[in-house]
RNA sequence: UGGGGCAUAGUAUAAUUGGUAGUACAGCGGAUUCUGAUUCCGUCAGUCCUGGUUCAAGUCCAGGUGCCCCAGCCA
């Protein structure tokens, strides 16, 4: 494993605006360890903008010998899942992260929570409002006019914390009241104009059932919580640079046991995919795609099952910039990480995923024969196989034209080909169904070429893929394009309008060479000169099913598109 | 003058803090090749704008422009 680092100085130390500050804060001596977090909502499927940060967090503490939490920030039911934790968890294992004994909650803290806010009221900076959700949204004002006051904001001390118990008594209804925080109703940062810190929400709760019938917001639990874990360096992205004064605010008001600093960096953005929870949910529950783990999602899960390895998205993530700027990245960049890797590891076999039969004439009937295969050219260790051949063969229908332009290196009327690992074979007659449409090829083939070398030094162009038709396993595969047709969707109207209504085609028909039943599910695999596969997990013992984790590159096609 | 953030090749970024604008991906061209793969070589292309300071500006100063985020009792 060679993952690359991009931002590397000659000491071999990750640079970036983030770590930067660590070793400056450490220089400063102003902590003695590093701890992160890793903050997940269990409100969905952790996917690749995840990873970035997961890479990040648990990066910086490994890189300073720190700690990395992984803490759950659910703080409200209505919308997490216990469903959600377990496959977040699955996740991050999967990726190659460990966070130790115990994972945390924000739900954890409930208590504490709730003591900081009861002190928030005694001190006189927060209170208990009855305004309604609509008449809290007036108040506020907007972006270029201040808030008003709401009249319940000088309510007395005593009435708010006897309020606030009532709320948590369960003495009111889902919405009834709130507590707000008591900042500053002019402020240009909408988060200070007394921010709702807690909430009722008559809602069981995954993990502490029916104990809470009030909720603390996100503002409010977690810089707390940052707090009690003792983190030092609470990394999150962008748009929660308007949040910092508010989390500043709080730790500042509150008897909290540390003083954490939050910094933002830019999230990963990539063509022709979504990374935004509300897009992904949507494309699940309207069934645009088939579960969160659909391959073509851009769900760690989803890649997972598409057969990209853990260790390409962790090398795809490291040659990501931390910087502040939002760019978004080009999908060939993932690409490229997931070629890279699956060409040094994955071990080649034969398919024929559109087949069209190939009869030899010369070749004495009922019999067959082993060739002796390399499985993996860039690793001799992987050793060879030995595959099957005979009278009847199964080939590419794209490896045959039958009035082929001068560039085409493959099989054509009286053309000359070499079958990979096997012998050359010429074309001599082309067999046509009533519609005209080629339905098997008649071929000889020259038997001193055995192995694919001609002991006379003549050379072909072309080397071509088969499968022997006696011996060929029966397989579904199933080829992958981009989820969305444009690079950028949703930029020019709903983003469901550019789904590419061609981003699964599924080949019935595959044949394939009889070792490729051996690979276990997720097992990464080449098809000679068609790409990377990877076993489904709806694969069954007498009917594998493929995905294509990435194609070749393939330069023939664009060729072909040139004219 | 609501607040916050960001501007370097097609994309993502680097530039020792004022001293030759570098890297990766993509593209293009070529060599090698029993995968039109891989590998190798070559190549294209950039500092948002306008002024200013300076021997020297991506970097400093002034003024513009453009893009992103914020008006959830979501995170």
């Amino acid at each position: 494993m060679s993952e690359t680092e991009e931002n590397i100085d000659d000491g071999g130390e990750i640079r970036d605006f983030v770590r930067d500050q660590i070793r400056d804060d450490l220089a400063a001596g102003l902590h003695s360890g590093i701890v992160t977090r890793f903050p997940p909502e269990p409100n969905g499927y952790l996917h690749i903008g995840h990873a970035k940060s997961i890479c990040l967090n648990f990066g910086v503490a490994a890189e300073f010998s720190g700690r990395c939490n992984l803490r759950f920030d659910d703080t409200n039911p209505t919308k997490e899942e216990q469903e959600f934790i377990d496959a977040i968890q699955a996740d991050l294992r999967w990726l190659g992260f460990s966070w130790g004994e115990t994972e945390f909650f924000a739900s954890d803290y409930f208590d504490q929570l709730y003591a900081w806010a009861e002190h928030l009221i005694e001190t006189g900076n927060a209170y208990i409002d009855d305004l309604s959700a609509e008449e809290i949204r007036e108040y506020r004002g907007t972006l270029t006019e201040p808030g008003r006051p709401s009249p319940y904001r000088d309510r007395p001390v005593d009435e708010s914390l006897a309020l606030f118990r009532a709320m948590k008594a369960g003495e009111f209804p889902n919405g009834a009241r709130v507590l707000r925080a008591k900042i500053d109703m002019a402020s240009g940062n909408i988060n200070l104009r007394d921010p709702v810190i807690y909430r009722i929400l008559h809602e069981p709760h995954p993990r502490t059932g029916d104990a809470w019938c009030i909720y603390p917001t996100y503002d409010f639990a977690h810089g707390q919580s940052d707090a009690i874990e003792g983190v030092t360096h609470s990394i999150c992205t962008l748009e929660f640079a308007d949040h910092r004064p508010l989390y500043d605010w709080l730790i500042e008001s509150l008897p909290v046991p540390a003083r954490p600093r939050q910094y933002e960096f830019a999230r990963l953005a990539l063509t022709h995919t979504v990374l935004s929870k509300r897009r992904l949910t949507q494309l699940v529950a309207e069934g645009h795609v088939n579960g969160w783990d659909d391959p073509r999602m851009p769900t760690l899960s989803g890649l997972r099952r598409r057969g990209v390895p853990a260790a390409a998205v962790r090398d795809f993530i490291s040659r990501l910039a931390i910087s502040k700027s939002q760019g978004t990245v080009e999908m060939a960049m993932l690409d490229h990480s997931v070629r890279e890797l699956l060409n040094r590891t994955a071990e080649r076999r034969m398919a024929v995923l559109n087949p069209l039969k190939v009869v030899i004439e010369n070749y004495p009937e009922g019999e067959h024969e082993e060739l002796q295969a390399v499985n993996n050219p860039e690793n001799e260790a992987d050793g060879t196989r030995m595959v099957p051949f005979g009278r009847e063969l199964w080939i590419e229908r794209d490896d045959f034209m039958e009035d082929p332009p001068k560039k085409f290196f493959r099989l054509g009327p009286g053309r000359e080909v070499r079958l990979r690992w096997a012998y050359f074979i010429t074309c001599t007659d082309v067999i046509k169904d009533a519609s005209g449409e080629v339905v098997e090829l008649r071929c000889t083939y020259d038997p001193a070429t055995k192995g694919g070398t001609a002991p006379d030094g003549r050379k072909v162009k072309g080397t071509m893929h088969w499968v022997s038709a006696k011996h060929a396993v029966e397989s579904e595969v199933r080829i992958y394009d981009h989820l969305f047709t444009r690079p950028d969707p949703g930029a020019d109207g709903d983003f469901l309008d550019d789904i590419n209504s061609e981003s699964l085609n599924t080949l019935r028909d595959a044949k394939l060479e009889p070792s490729l039943t051996e690979f276990p599910v997720g097992q990464a695999v080449q098809f000679e000169r068609l790409g990377y596969f990877a076993t489904d997990p709806d694969s069954t013992p007498d009917r594998p099913v493929f995905n294509r984790t990435m194609a070749l590159r393939d330069t023939w096609a664009k060729v072909k598109a040139k004219g």
